[in-house]
RNA sequence: UGGGGUGUCGUCAAGUGGUAAGACACGGGCCUUUGGAGCCCGCAUUCGGAGGUUCGAAUCCUCCCACCCCAGCCA
């Protein structure tokens, strides 16, 4: 789906699954889960967990549930949990009737843990938070035993009943997993698998005041939804053994808890707690400014779903911790929008140009391929008149060499109309800024051919002044200025090094009057500039905004950089 | 200096004893009414290091080095 007539490339866990599959283990049934906290707003690095389950999934027949680890109600809020099934959704997967919750579960998880008191392997101890921490040892040294390990199953009984009663304050007591004090893991150095929390849940409301710890309700929900791959991040690895402890203990479904590198991006930052910080803190315009890294950052910023399931499968699955390119992700918009976004002409910096020979009573209309690489899209009309708009890029008074567009004296063609001349420089007397170029062209060059055979090196988009549509545009660049903002020098916070000039917001760029009634979401190429997409928050009828998603290569930066190079 | 992981091109990443895939990036060329797209070519004598086993090692063994994760009643 993501690359259509593309072999997925095989990575370890593609091949853990084939193996199990072809040994018929599970019967040979795939299922995993994409498990989310309602914390937070998905990210890209997410969407690399998302695209991994669900995809696996479908690969192989089999089913992906969406389940929320909503087992701390203090952190978790249903704004959240909305906003993650849209994405999930947009981003093209579904999860039918498998809409599931920790919380769900929080009767059979308390019954499991009655269980595990019954048979003597949890333990209510009434230690202190403090306490506890103390007696849990350090990574060189093993832990200390609570003194309340071994009280009897009765007393561990009531007190966990009263626990769920209400009859304590949060952190009198605990339930913890009698395991391993001296164990070299400290997963393993009796967890705690229930805490006392007195606040209400999203969506058990006042029912509970004793929550599952992750550890104990999350391979639990796993089991009970008979998942049979349950796929995390690397930090998970050493809670495997505890993952594997539960279920055995209670001998229980038992999927395998397999852990692969999360995603990485240069120049982005994807911690939830970063970027929690940089909406509530106003350094961006909110979960889904287009400048995020998040699902919906990406989708107001025009990437397609499409172009992000491609990005998943092409960094691969590993266990190094690894940092993506931000370019490969730009490869892939691009790659995807080039197949599928029309063609459009707008400037952004315009120049007017007065064509001198062309009579000022005069339109013409000029045929305009929407889409060179799809010739299914067909074609549309754009209006030409005297006065155009050029962009002031492609105009140079001393035109280095190399330069191929309009310069005094050159010859230019206007794309889909004719070639034109700069005769004359305008400029403002004062600042000697150039305000108008004043050209002619050649009526027998209507199209873009001359019959004479004439070639010119250079093609420039423009937009009639007369049927201008002014539109905001804005364009968008990378949040952070280091390739990894994770780094942060010595005494100073990661806001620190945002780029300033992440958004650069341009008013009134004249665009071809097609683009009117451009819908919210609808996306374009403006030739020769970028991809853009029409906002999604701002834009009203008639009045679209446009974001860049992308801008197209520029071999002609790179010369010129080049150029500026060697001095 | 406890335990768990990871080290293959600038960045990702295949490879699992038979003589280093692919992608992005980068460089060069062709083509072009987008300096876009497309096409072609180039780009690791070498796989963290050192020894060893073998006819043959990125793949096996030994030692070493570097980096990441773990001491929440977070997930």
């Amino acid at each position: 789906m993501a690359n259509p007539g593309k072999a997925p490339g095989q990575h370890f866990i593609r091949s853990i699954i084939d193996e199990d599959v072809r040994n018929g283990k599970n019967g040979g049934r795939v299922h995993t889960r994409f498990p989310p906290e309602p914390n937070g707003y998905l990210h890209i690095g997410h969407a690399k967990s998302i695209c991994l389950n669900f995809g696996l999934a479908r690969e192989f027949g089999g089913l992906c549930n969406l389940r929320f680890d909503d087992t701390n109600p203090t952190k978790e809020e249903v704004e959240y949990v909305d906003s993650i099934q849209e994405d999930v959704r947009w981003l093209g997967f579904d999860w039918d009737d498998r809409l599931f919750y920790a919380s769900d579960y929080f009767e059979p998880l308390h019954a499991y843990a009655v269980q595990f008191i019954r048979d003597g392997k949890a333990y209510v101890d009434s230690l202190s938070p403090g306490e506890i921490r103390e007696h849990r040892g350090t990574l060189t040294e093993p832990g200390r035993e609570s003194p309340f390990r071994n009280r009897s199953v009765e007393e561990n009984l009531d007190l966990f009943e009263r626990m769920r009663r209400g009859e304590f304050k949060e952190g009198e007591h605990v339930l913890r997993a009698k395991i391993d004090m001296a164990s070299p893991n400290l997963n393993m150095r009796d967890p705690v698998i229930y805490r006392i929390m007195h606040a209400p849940h999203h969506r058990t409301g006042d029912a509970w005041c004793v929550y599952p710890m992750y550890d104990f309700a999350h391979g639990l929900s796993d089991s009970l939804e008979e998942i049979t791959h349950s796929l995390c991040t690397l930090e998970f690895e050493d809670h495997r053994p505890l993952y594997d402890w539960f279920l055995e203990q209670l001998g229980v479904f038992h999927p395998r808890q397999i852990e692969f590198a999360r995603l990485n991006l240069s120049y982005t930052v994807m911690s939830k707690r970063k970027l929690l910080e940089l909406v509530r803190g106003g350094y961006v315009g909110g979960w889904d400014d287009p400048r995020m890294p998040t699902i919906s950052g990406l989708r107001r910023r025009g990437y397609t779903p499409a172009s992000i399931r491609s990005f998943c499968e092409r960094i691969g699955v590993a266990k190094k911790e690894s940092t993506v390119d931000l370019s490969l992700l730009e490869y892939s918009v691009r790659e995807d929008l080039n197949r599928i976004a029309p063609r459009v002409m707008a400037v952004l910096r315009p120049l007017k140009v007065v064509i001198e020979n062309y009579p000022d009573d005069r339109t013409e209309e000029l045929e305009a391929v929407n889409n060179p690489e799809d010739p299914s899209m067909g074609t549309r009309t754009v209006p030409f008149s005297r006065e155009i708009y050029i962009e002031r890029d492609d105009f140079r008074e001393d035109p280095p060499r190399k330069f191929f567009r309009l310069a005094p004296g050159r010859e230019v063609r206007l794309r889909y109309a004719y070639f034109i001349t700069c005769r004359e420089v305008v400029k403002d007397e004062t600042t000697g800024e150039v305000t108008e170029l004043r050209c002619t062209y050649d009526p027998e060059t209507r199209g873009g051919d001359a019959p004479d055979g004439r070639k010119v090196k250079g093609t420039i988009h423009w937009v009639s002044a007369r049927h201008a549509v002014e539109s905001e545009v804005r364009l968008y660049d990378r949040l952070f200025n280091r390739p990894n903002p994770a780094d942060v020098p010595e005494g100073e916070d990661f806001k620190s090094l945002l780029n300033p000039d992440s958004l650069e917001t341009l008013s009134a760029c004249p665009v071809e009057p097609s683009l009117k009634e451009a819908a919210p979401g609808d996306r374009y190429q403006f030739e020769r500039l970028g991809y853009f997409c029409v906002d999604t928050r701002d834009s009203e009828a008639g009045r679209p905004v446009f974001n860049r998603t992308v801008p197209l290569r520029d071999s002609w930066a790179r010369i010129e950089k080049a150029q500026a190079g060697k001095g």
